[in-house]
DNA sequence: TTTTGTGGTTCGGGAATTACGAACAAATAG
DNA sequence: CTATTTGTTCGTAATTCCCGAACCACAAAA
């Protein structure tokens, strides 16, 4: 099987970050890798934003964020274990993917309570 | 001709944003927009980053930049003067537009560096 | 050791986006 | 009016994206 790439320290770039946080899906993956204290694996994902999405896509989501420098993946028997990559992170690009992923969670809790408006409830 | 959508403050999202700015020409455009006191137009650009551009390319460009919420355009005579809405996106995102501008500045003064090294000048 | 199961990747093709040349539109100058 | 300048729209080729099907690697069961 083919080694993961994860791009060096240095060679990350701030339109890789951004085009891999430009997705809801990726950012929710992202987000979720960042708050938990164990490596989450594709699997964990399955379901997502209330949608059911196939293995493929979700791998391909990892890939994207992996060789954008914002996580780092490694095979742990049969499965992947991923990490973020926060240090390093925090080292080359100061606190702007904490921005990206404070304003996310804003807009996001905006949305639930927008749409809880919308269906007060069942 | 079609007037300008402009989205409210409140209808900008963040993939919106982070999309808008993952092209390294719109952010090079946004950036010189912010940067700048007067009014930019498109073809202000035409000439971008050692590359010539298409202005249809150039348009759909500015065209993303003003969906996302990024700019202002409003047109004036022939032209099109573009500025950006800086406070409307603070307002509404903190910090986040400011620290993805200065992570591009280093990684472009990076990158200038490096090409320097390279060819050490003519 | 074969079989079965689980977690994930790769491949292929249709759908959706993107880039850009050509044609067009609107304002202004001569 | 005609010519110029600035920018948009349209059509299409090229690229990218999504997702089902097939596949690969490892582990545990038989």
């Amino acid at each position: 099987m083919k080694p993961l790439y994860h791009p060096a320290a240095a060679d990350i770039t701030v339109e890789g970050i951004l085009y891999a946080l430009s997705d809801p899906v990726r950012v929710r993956i992202y987000a979720e890798i960042v708050r938990s204290d164990c490596p989450r694996t594709c699997s964990n994902f399955l379901r997502i934003d209330d949608r059911t999405l196939p293995k493929s896509t979700l791998s391909q989501h990892f890939k994207v964020l992996r060789e954008a420098g914002l996580i780092r993946s490694e095979r742990k028997g049969v499965e992947m274990r991923n990490t973020s990559r926060c240090e390093e992170l925090r080292e080359r690009f100061g606190d702007m993917v904490g921005a990206i992923i404070d304003a996310y969670k804003e807009q996001f809790a905006r949305q639930d309570a927008a749409a809880r408006r919308e269906t007060p409830e069942v």
